[in-house]
RNA sequence: GCGGGCGUGGUGGAACUGGUAGACACAAGGGACUUAAAAUCCCUCGCCGCAUGGCGUACGGGUUCGAUUCCCGUCGCCCGCACCA
């Protein structure tokens, strides 16, 4: 057996077939032993895995490795994200049903996970396309619409032309669709809610509370609910022809500057605006105006400011006589606050520009600290720092804080049509979500109209609402809108005909709750209330940033939803969260600018210059940056060839060395073949001590100090590769563990009595444990040729002897002035003083110091000596 | 524009709460073994200098006995948000 060379190809299938066989991995809920539940992001059946699953799923199945040899019952499934657009595009491409497409992807991707060796406890896989997943789905639904958390209401929706759906706020980057890559455009639909908004507030404040997720998630989130305090506040009109309408409302969160306001602003879609349109062709020109250029032109033009004088004019509600004009203005949201606002252009940018464009007066109403109020002006920027207010009254000489309490006191106590004229009021930017999709390929919306009863839930008893399989795709737009009979229904409480709801939920609803079907997959019911209730949060959730906002914050608030509905007791779904970062490579492109992938390139490296040609044309082939993998760029590395020529374990080895698992990691062929020697030596390794083991070790007086010093070296290795993968610092646990091979390796070499090759052998089975989480196959491989009993993935973590992990001398170095001079080796915990005439008595010490006494000397105990002349 | 993060050898990166900067790996160079190659093993590897030594963690300052780490300023890169009143 042994020097023969490792092979992969052999044993990891091998292994995987082992570790099926005795159900490895099969997770019994009713297991008394601690629950850990760890879990990556489930993929989207696309067909083939890419690298960065590989990452994903490798930095999952350590953590899931590690914490079943640490005795706990690991919860780790896997699943598919099957829903979604791309499966209808295959289906007008192809011809086939897109039920048929995902089918058939996700039986390939799961051998290709399969052949990854990954600890999963595949009894447990859910497919969200399953009418047995997306029934409980619904059956969710109908309870959270009894429960008030969903509303159908007619808004203006982001419309993606290409893919020919509503987007949600969240789905717009830049203007367009996250998808398609669209510019979207502005609809007036009638759509499904969930009501997120209504827990803007407590989404926002347990943020605070998720302490194992990254800050940078937690204030993205944070900045995307949007919390604002401020003030309602009303202004009279002053009687006009023109309008009815007595009084108009604003939101401002500046009520401290309302002296320095010069006019009231409209949202183009404000209802006043709308109205007084109807009388004013060109106002209703200006409106039309400001929705052509919407979000579609959004960064082009948005920095002019437009607004429209109405004619109209509100009383100022702090200077008596003065009244100030009402425009409508481009730059004013209708759905944000109350559509409408005040302007103060000394201390609003935006307020300025338009109030600069047209002429309005601009009155500073916040002096900066330390400006002259007599002199102070405003020239091309407002003002919105802090400083004390003047200019105003009663509000002179406070600060903006002290002013905004006084004012709202003020308006608070005085009533404009029966109403208090101000209120304190807080806002946020969170919109509720909209899920409805005209698309087929989604979970059906359980819902029923009907022209006598209104709308309706699906009776439970009916569910699922399943979707019909004999659909076309021969023109765009909503198949299940087209079918000829699906949504034709008896009304499920009257019996006249009425009509299905034809859209389908947004798939982000699907992968909201995910994690809790996987706690229990095959109940009847969405959930197992005890069941979910004791595995979640999910201890360990992984995968990419690119989640931050949306599914994130739609799966907290998802959780909440099911708590009020009794379906589990916890708020937040994730109890640590880590976002890892992307896979990239190298750009390659041919003398004809067209990109070249990295199968049919050699790169050459001569000394410091590297080169690169076509693998059989033989052409020059430039080398560009290192990007992101992605089919555009062509720098993909495919894990199935990896897998069939390094095996597995190699891949999963290398994704995990060097590079912190939260940035991005450069695949390279080099990198790869390191991976791959480094399983090489560990298996010669292994080898060499079990032949070493058959001859007898001659006496040798070092023997029992060279055993504890390897005892030592493998100990520390255990305890440091435990820390770091449980900080998930799996660069590091790398690093260690070449440390200790390096160490195993040398007394190998060196031999040594019977004491020594005790500790090695020692050591060696150790260095298998601590390998097994990264390369498990490699493991079990080795653990079987030291003859150990069962599998080491069943194996518990070494246990540490704290004893191995002290030293009783410690070698501190010595600096003069701050740089370092000399070392001294003394008893770990020799107080300053015995330290410090150890230091002064040494020759290096006595020749700098010179005969002159040092001015301090500074002993930090176990640490450092410095020495100050 | 606003918010957040980062900047360490040829490269990826280590360095616990301020205490020996460059662990570990990749690349490179040299050597051993070999008929030869592959594989393997050993050595060198921040910069300058023959050397005692000096300089080095983007740059400029500061605090400290001591700064990659803390503070201020400058430059550069990356990410998120972007008319939210």
């Amino acid at each position: 057996m042994s020097g023969e060379r490792y092979n992969p190809r052999e044993s990891e299938p091998k292994w995987q077939k082992v570790w099926d066989e005795a159900r490895t991995f099969v997770t019994a809920n009713d297991d008394p032993r601690e629950p850990y539940y760890v879990l990556e992001m489930f993929p989207y059946p696309s067909g083939r895995i890419h690298m960065g699953h590989v990452r994903n799923y490798a930095m999952g199945d350590v953590v899931a490795r590690y914490q079943r040899a640490r005795g706990k019952n690991v919860l780790h499934p896997m699943g598919w994200d099957a829903f979604g657009l791309p499966a209808e595009n295959a289906a007008i491409e192809r011809k086939t049903h897109p039920g048929t497409w995902t089918y058939q992807n996700i039986e390939s991707m799961k051998a290709q996970l399969q052949s990854m060796g990954l600890s999963i406890d595949w009894t447990r896989e859910i497919a969200t396309c399953d009418p047995s997943y997306y029934q409980h789905q619904q059956s969710m639904f109908i309870d959270m619409m009894q429960a008030g958390l969903v509303t159908r209401k007619s808004s203006k929706v982001n419309w993606d032309p290409v893919d020919m759906t509503v987007l949600a706020n969240e789905q717009v980057i830049e203007g367009k669709g996250w998808r398609s890559g669209a510019p979207v455009e502005q609809r007036e639909l009638t759509q499904w809610f969930f009501k997120i908004s209504d827990f803007a507030e407590e989404l926002l404040e347990a943020l605070d509370t998720l302490t194992e997720w990254p800050e940078k998630v937690r204030t993205m989130q944070r900045n995307w609910i949007g919390r604002s305090e401020g003030l309602r506040l009303l202004f009279e009109l002053v009687p006009s022809a023109k309008t009815d309408t007595r009084s108009i409302e604003v939101f401002t969160t500046r009520p401290d500057t309302i002296f320095g306001a010069s006019f009231v602003g409209l949202s183009p879609d404000h209802p006043l605006a709308t109205a007084l349109a109807t009388n004013n062709v060109a106002l209703a020109e200006f409106i039309a105006e400001c929705h052509r250029h919407g979000t579609a032109t959004e960064t082009l033009e948005k920095a002019e400011k437009q607004g429209f004088d109405t004619g109209l004019r509100v009383k100022h509600p702090v200077i008596e006589a003065e009244t100030l004009p009402v425009y409508v203005a481009n730059f004013i949201l209708m759905d944000y606050g109350t559509g409408a606002i005040f302007g103060c252009p000394a201390h609003d940018q935006r307020d300025l520009e338009l109030a600069r464009k047209y002429g309005l007066p601009v009155k500073p109403v916040v002096l900066p600290p330390g400006a002259d109020p007599a002199s102070f002006a405003i020239g091309s920027e407002a003002y919105v720092d802090s400083g004390n207010i003047f200019n105003s009254g009663f509000l002179d000489g406070l600060s903006i804080g002290e002013a905004k309490t006084a004012i709202a006191d003020f308006f608070g106590a005085r009533t404009v049509d029966g109403r208090p004229q101000g209120q304190v009021e807080v806002n946020y930017r969170l919109r509720d979500w909209g899920i409805s999709r005209q698309r087929y390929w989604g979970c059906p919306i359980p819902v029923i109209h009907c022209e006598v009863c209104g709308t309706l839930p699906v009776p439970k008893k009916d569910l699922p609402v399943r979707l019909p399989e004999d659909v076309t795709f021969d023109r765009p737009g909503n198949a299940l809108e087209h079918h000829p009979t699906w949504k034709h229904v008896a009304c499920p409480q009257c019996g006249s005909p009425a009509r299905r709801e034809t859209d389908t939920m947004d798939t982000f609803v699907d992968s909201s709750w995910y994690y809790t079907r996987f706690t229990a997959p095959h109940a009847k019911t969405p959930t197992i209330r005890e069941v979910a209730d004791r595995w979640l949060p999910v201890d360990q959730y992984i995968g990419g940033i690119e989640h931050a906002i949306l599914h994130l914050l739609y799966s907290r608030f998802f959780t909440r939803a099911m708590k009020v509905t009794g379906h589990v007791g916890v708020d937040e779904p994730f109890k640590g969260l880590f976002t890892q970062g992307m896979v990239t490579h190298e750009t390659y492109r041919s003398a004809a600018g067209t990109w070249v992938p990295p199968t049919e390139v050699i790169v050459e490296t001569e000394g410091e210059s590297r080169s690169a040609r076509h693998i059989t044309s033989g052409e020059p082939v430039t080398i560009g940056s290192v990007e992101k993998m992605s089919k555009s760029k062509k720098n993909v590395v495919d894990p199935d060839e990896i897998v069939a020529s390094y095996g597995a374990d190699t891949a999963r080895w290398f994704m995990l060395s060097d590079s912190p698992p939260e940035r991005d990691v450069q695949w390279t062929e080099a990198g790869v073949e390191g991976a791959s020697r480094f399983q090489q030596r560990v298996w010669r390794l292994v080898c060499d001590v079990v032949s070493m083991a058959r001859t007898t070790p001659g006496a040798d007086s070092a023997d029992a100090a060279n055993a504890l010093a390897l005892g030592k070296l493998s100990h520390r290795a255990v305890a440091g590769v435990a820390q770091d993968i449980e900080g998930l610092r799996f660069n590091r646990a790398v690093a260690q563990i070449y440390e200790l091979t390096h160490g195993l390796a040398k007394v190998r070499d060196g031999g040594g009595g019977p004491q020594t090759l005790a500790a090695l052998r020692d050591g060696v089975c150790k260095l298998v444990q601590l390998i097994a989480p990264m390369m498990p196959h490699l493991a079990e491989s080795c653990w079987a040729e030291l003859g150990q009993s069962g599998l080491v993935a069943d194996a518990p973590w070494p246990e540490v002897d704290p004893k191995m992990l002290v030293d009783d001398e410690v070698t501190l170095p010595i600096q003069i002035n701050g740089k370092r001079r000399s070392e001294v080796t003394v008893a770990k915990g020799l107080s300053s003083g015995e330290v410090e005439a150890l230091v002064l008595a040494l020759d290096d010490i006595q020749k700098a110091l010179d005969g002159k006494t040092p001015k301090k000397i500074v002993v930090v105990q176990d640490r450092i000596v410095n020495v100050v002349i």
